[in-house]
DNA sequence: GGTTGGAGACTAATACGATTAGTCTCTGCC
DNA sequence: GGCAGAGACTAATCGTATTAGTCTCCAACC
């Protein structure tokens, strides 16, 4: 009795005096890490006994807090898409035209960068169902469909230049993370010249079609 | 004695009259298996049980054939990036310049839609060592290289463009095939509209630098 | 024709991760 | 002090990967 009143080996104290009643864990202390988990060490390295491990617990006590190995996956994304969404926000910001699909999209590949866990877990296939997945993601679209609007205002074919664009983020930064680029060209160049491409592609879409045709 | 004489459950006879020896497998069926598994049920589901199962055939004895779950994983990697280079380069074969685009970003689309599995498969990271499935990734950019080098013909401004046309297909497929795009409008449209965006990029590039600069 | 070598399948055994069920304890509240 | 519930734990089950060791059959060689 004497050794491990409860079991623990945690990271520093355990509890919050303020309003929660219990020592334990929280569902944002296990979203941050699983989120530091997948970023250091990929998507692939996040497991439930890691994760309980990480967090000086069993595995089982998770449960109390994600849905299981897909419910921690799915934390994972959430917070991805949430804080892409808002760094491309506050990239935007201020901006209008080539400045700001340029910002967005530095701002963009900077995240990616930063966070290839979260950025991986974001190309999960999201159930229809899961609206606050689907709402998160939906707001980092937005900032992409505000800034392309400056070529193109019929909302029908702005959702394909849209995804035009999106593919392009997309694509590189994935490539890049995924040690795609076999060159040793600098990537950083690289980038400029895709965002160069996808303007002049829009400049030369909106010349194309002067009104909304 | 009388039940089982080998502990086949195997669907169809398990012999090669002709050449081979043995009734066994051969790393090209395993191959074959793992793909369609991986194209029909997603790289996921992608186990040596099913596998095994898939060749009637207990989990251990593929170790014969593929170097664990990552030789099974790579197994479909290569088959991937091996006849998407092939479609590739059948797409190209007579044309050049917009047409040659067009017709190869269809191909890459048209596979990767065919094929998710191994297409998928093909964006795992490729170790530095392995040649041979370096040697089929750089089969099949050299395509893409072919079709820009009609934009540019200076080298190294080469591989950055490539790199935007490459980011700009995989982004697209990925989103595709993982259900990224949220929005009903016909996605044949939007990728025509992506090859659209690149084809009008590369032209103002080419453009604004009339000689190699 | 018998022997031998090896390919290739099998069973047995081990390890690890996910998941579920059931138990125990601590905290805050009445 | 007693109660309710949150949250951690142990025990147990299952699926999958992987390794070790065994067995059988085919084919070439003597």
């Amino acid at each position: 009795m004497a050794a491990e009143t409860a079991g623990h080996a945690a990271p520093g104290p355990r509890r919050t005096p303020g309003s929660r009643s219990r020592p334990g864990l929280d569902g944002a202390q296990v979203a941050d890490a699983a989120v530091a988990i997948a970023d250091a060490e990929g998507l692939a390295a996040l497991t439930l006994s890691r994760l309980a491990a990480q967090l000086g617990v069993r595995t089982p006590s998770l449960y109390h807090h994600v849905d299981g190995l897909d419910g921690a996956r799915r934390a994972v994304a959430l917070r991805g898409l949430r804080d892409l969404g808002t760094a491309l926000r506050d990239a935007a910001v201020g901006r209008s035209g080539p400045d700001a699909l340029r910002a967005v999209a530095d701002a963009y590949r900077a995240y990616a960068l930063a966070h290839p866990g979260a950025y991986a877990a974001t190309q999960r296939v999201v159930p229809a169902e899961d609206d606050e997945l689907r709402a998160a993601a939906a707001r980092a679209t937005e900032v992409v469909f505000a800034v392309v609007r400056h070529w193109e205002d019929d909302e029908e074919e702005l959702v394909h230049l849209v995804r035009a664009v999106r593919s392009a983020l997309h694509g590189f930064v994935l490539l890049e993370s995924g040690g795609g680029f076999g060159m040793p060209a600098p990537r950083d160049a690289s980038f400029a010249r895709l965002v160069d491409v996808q303007r002049a592609g829009l400049d030369a879409h909106a010349a194309g079609r002067p009104a909304s045709s």
